[in-house]
DNA sequence: ACAGGCGAAACTTTATACAATCTTCGCTCA
DNA sequence: TGAGCGAAGATTGTATAAAGTTTCGCCTGT
């Protein structure tokens, strides 16, 4: 049954499976296709990847361990459901090291990464214009991803890597009304002053445009679980 | 009943066993008894915990996404030997997370919180007294997991537990000499002023508390390799 | 004597089998 | 009719065995 689909050269990190499979389901993630609380059985996905239980368990530990999948003893692997409480603290780290991660990509702006930048905003306009919201917001979380690994700081790149995640599944959970364009143009800007090398304006504008993120936001105080259920069937 | 839907989801240092491999090298990295480069193989820990293999991988792996364990594809898994580019990374996440930590820890701040900092103040200075260098390094890089604690922000304390770990390689790394009474002081002066709710102060102490450890260090540049192996060898 | 290559041993990686646990469905009884 | 109980089914947790890779000693040829 199982076929000889690995020779032996392949990328580095395509490779290997265990990250085919934790890249596979961040991406659904991402994208808005897992929906948080969403079961994650073993068998399920080991079905789809081709792969055995073993390798499956290895990448659900280590997004368990990113925060964006709980596992629960003897009751399988979940996507993760960001409380409120969650949500704040994930958006006031952003707001503390995003700031940072800017300053330190104007320093690294070389034109390669300036195009590079250039082009990841037009993919977002295009996806926009052609209503592909599972593009746009992928694209949208990429954006930071991207300036992250210009910055070259990579445990900042890492902290963030999680932030991002976790901020899909708020921003999914927890949004007032759909926002498609929600911050298409704040990234241009944000692109405009790395390239005039305005550390104080690239702060500011990433601060304000994660302010603005969470501001359209509706993180209730859920003092009790069972809010939460009226919310949902109540209306 | 949907209040119980996470009844032991949390629990990181329970009656676990992964959990308990996992603490014990935790504990024995920040103790400096496990020297970066150290090869962990599997049996070999798992003999010593009385676990098979399958558990000590799962821990090993945990221990790898926090950075203080490199997983070599098919050799092995090794204490990590964060390289001095990692060290200032490192430290500069700390300086930019741990100010804002101890802001948080401030607006926290209980009378029982306050005596557990006490506690620890005097648990540390009695360590230093009686010469015990390891509990001295262990506590020490406590102090600042408790004010992490004392914060209430589990984003922040999860990064910082990785920092923490990964400061405890770096240090005993490229510490210029010895200086086992590196921080007692410091320690004492952020405790006052978190007693008395001063936040400026408190950022600042702690500002340069992670400044001067840093200052300590010996980080030169390793262009190549082999000018790490040429410095161990060529004296 | 030394460089190069073969081969066995040790280890990691992956898969599979077994045990423990939880969930679900049906049955009985008040 | 509904609650309580129990066994069957399904799923996860753990251990063990098979497969693949690297390493290191040893042997041969020059």
């Amino acid at each position: 049954m199982a076929a000889k689909t690995r020779p032996k050269s392949d990328t580095p990190d395509a490779s290997d499976r265990v990250s085919r499979i934790r890249e596979g389901v961040t991406a659904a993630i991402l994208e808005h296709r897992l929906l948080p609380g969403t079961k994650l059985g073993e068998d399920e996905i080991g079905e789809i990847y081709g792969a055995s239980r073993t390798l499956v368990r290895t990448a659900l530990q280590q997004l368990a361990h990113e925060g964006i999948v709980n596992i629960e003893k003897n009751r399988g692997a979940f996507v993760a459901r960001p409380t409120p409480a969650d949500a704040r603290e994930v958006f006031e780290a952003r707001r503390l090291i995003e700031p940072t991660i800017v300053d330190h990509a104007i320093d690294a702006a070389s034109p390669a990464w300036l195009d590079r930048l250039q082009r990841h905003l037009t993919e977002e306009r295009e996806a926009e214009l052609r209503g592909d919201a599972r593009a746009s917001v992928r694209l949208s979380g990429e954006f930071h991803r991207l300036v992250a690994e210009m910055s070259g700081h990579s445990i900042y790149l890492g902290f963030l890597k999680e932030l991002i995640a976790r901020s899909s599944l708020i921003i999914l959970l927890y949004r007032r009304h759909d926002t498609p364009a929600c911050g298409t143009d704040h990234h241009a800007g944000i692109v405009g002053a790395i390239r005039k090398r305005d550390k104080a304006a690239a702060r500011a504008q990433m601060l304000s445009h994660l302010t603005e993120i969470e501001a359209e936001l509706f993180l209730k105080d859920p003092s009790a679980d069972e809010l939460r259920l009226a919310d949902v069937l109540g209306v």
